[in-house]
DNA sequence: CTTATTACCTGTCTTTGT
DNA sequence: ATTCACAAAGACAGGTAA
């Protein structure tokens, strides 16, 4: 443990409704939440007049609907926050080579990786403002809350005491008294599961927590999480801040509109999201063994399947056909609410592939004319690629009664809009159809043999 | 009515090594 | 060749949390 508050947690206030209040002056001053739009969104970011009205990160958009119907509602620009926080993230640098972002509006800082040392409480409150200053003008204005203390839990708890654009520096020595008044659930790691097996043993405060018994804390909240709480409960966090964490999974998932039951649809998409998956494992260089298919039923219920691979892959054709192994068996019931599909127990060094020269053929593609009249059901299976000449490259959702739904993605907008077109508009004339699976991967499953 | 993504933990099996 | 014992490691599914 430290002798100086030299560990800053920095938090954007209401991030990604400030950039966007930034941008467009006309919300200044107004209710605006951002997140999903749909009919299952749900709020990722409210502004601070919106959250007078109870809107809640978290929060189902309908029920934020409802609590504030003049709040305006957009979606997220994911690349415009990316970018407002890389800038807030060099001046944090700037000030410590030691950074550990925890997402784009949050991170912590090391003071003593800059040499900084026996630092009193005015000198990290002023090393807080100049920083506050520092971030308002790189991200046009926006404002950030700053915690400080001598550990990660310490400065994580007093960043969120004096929001918006406030400064807590919690001075040395005084942690345990600093934490024991307040309610477990400051304590991070502890969360609603957490809090209510606590509170059926009679702790709700810190301090609760402080004078209960380690063996009967792990009895109630299992080994690893027992003996940590423990230790955070009198402010004992010796946590490093670490820069440049190692990625260790790799997914993508989407919330459908309406639940699906159709399973070649549920295959098309799978496919879909293999590919979005390999496309990330690729761009970081990254392989993995374990494919993961997860889903969640029309009442909530989520399940996972899991396969793991003999090496390690970043080819969205082997990882599509595991994940549609695994789909096959899944229970589909009375319909998925979400799909995904992830890739874990990652390998940093790319796959060699030794014996295997020949499997990055490309995969056929053919091009097929449709009939000039189609009527109903013509050929249209969900998953196959269709070009049309406005909107571009897109693939087919669904069909029937004479229409074709497509799905147009980009890689801004990976869901991408729906669009449902007549089965006979003269637009649609191209249809590829990618052709099936071809290549092997051994598989868990592999027969070894000894001597 | 209830997102998307990542990380970590736990209980239960199964595999591997000796 | 088969079995047992035992530990360590791995695999898998579900849960919790930020």
């Amino acid at each position: 443990m430290r002798g100086d508050p030299s560990v800053l947690h920095v938090d954007l206030d209401a991030f990604f409704a400030a950039v966007e209040q930034r941008d467009k002056p006309s919300l200044r001053g107004k209710p605006v939440v951002v997140g999903g739009v749909g009919v299952r969104g749900v709020v990722s970011t409210a502004s601070y007049e919106a959250r007078k009205y109870g809107v809640r990160s978290a929060m189902s958009t309908a029920e934020a609907r409802s609590r504030c119907p003049h709040a305006a509602y957009l979606g997220p620009r994911f690349e415009v926050y990316r970018q407002s926080s890389r800038a807030v993230m060099a001046e944090m640098r700037a000030l410590s080579p030691l950074v550990e972002p925890l997402s784009l509006d949050e991170a912590f800082i090391d003071l003593t990786a800059s040499g900084l040392s026996g630092l009193t409480v005015d000198d990290v409150e002023a090393i807080a403002q100049d920083l506050k200053d520092a971030i308002r003008k790189v991200s046009g204005g926006l404002t950030a809350s700053v915690g400080a203390g001598t550990s990660k839990l310490i400065a994580k708890i007093a960043s969120d005491l004096d929001k918006p654009d406030g400064v807590v520096v919690v001075p040395a020595g005084t942690e345990a008294e600093f934490l024991a008044p307040m309610q477990v659930t400051v304590i991070p790691g502890v969360g609603p599961a957490t809090a209510q097996r606590l509170s059926m043993a009679g702790v709700r405060t810190v301090a609760d927590l402080q004078q209960l018994d380690e063996d009967e804390l792990i009895r109630q909240v299992g080994s690893a999480h027992g003996s940590s709480l423990h230790r955070l409960a009198v402010a004992a966090d010796d946590r490093p801040v670490v820069s440049d964490r190692e990625t260790k999974s790799v997914s993508v998932e989407d919330t459908f509109e309406t639940d699906i039951i159709d399973r070649s649809l549920l295959v098309a998409i799978a496919d879909r999201m293999s590919l979005r998956v390999a496309e990330r494992l690729q761009k970081a260089q990254l392989s993995g063994r374990t494919v993961t298919v997860k889903t969640r039923m029309h009442d909530f219920t989520t399940h996972t399947r899991s396969s793991t691979l003999a090496g390690p892959t970043d080819d969205s054709r082997v990882i599509a056909r595991v994940a549609r192994r695994l789909l096959e068996e899944s229970e589909v019931g009375g319909g998925i609410r979400l799909l995904g599909v992830g890739v874990s127990s990652l390998a940093d060094w790319i796959q060699d592939d030794l014996f295997t020269e020949d499997e990055h053929a490309e995969a056929p593609v053919e091009i097929v004319e449709l009939p000039a009249r189609p009527r109903d059901q013509l050929g249209f299976h969900p998953g196959q690629d269709i070009a049309h000449p406005d909107y571009g490259q897109g693939w087919v959702w669904g069909s029937g009664r004479g229409r074709v739904t497509v799905r147009f993605e980009t890689a801004d907008t990976p869901p991408g809009p729906v669009r449902t077109f007549a089965i006979d508009d003269p637009a649609l004339t191209k249809v590829r159809i990618i052709g099936a699976d071809a290549d092997d991967e051994p598989e868990t499953d592999q027969n070894v043999s000894n001597e």
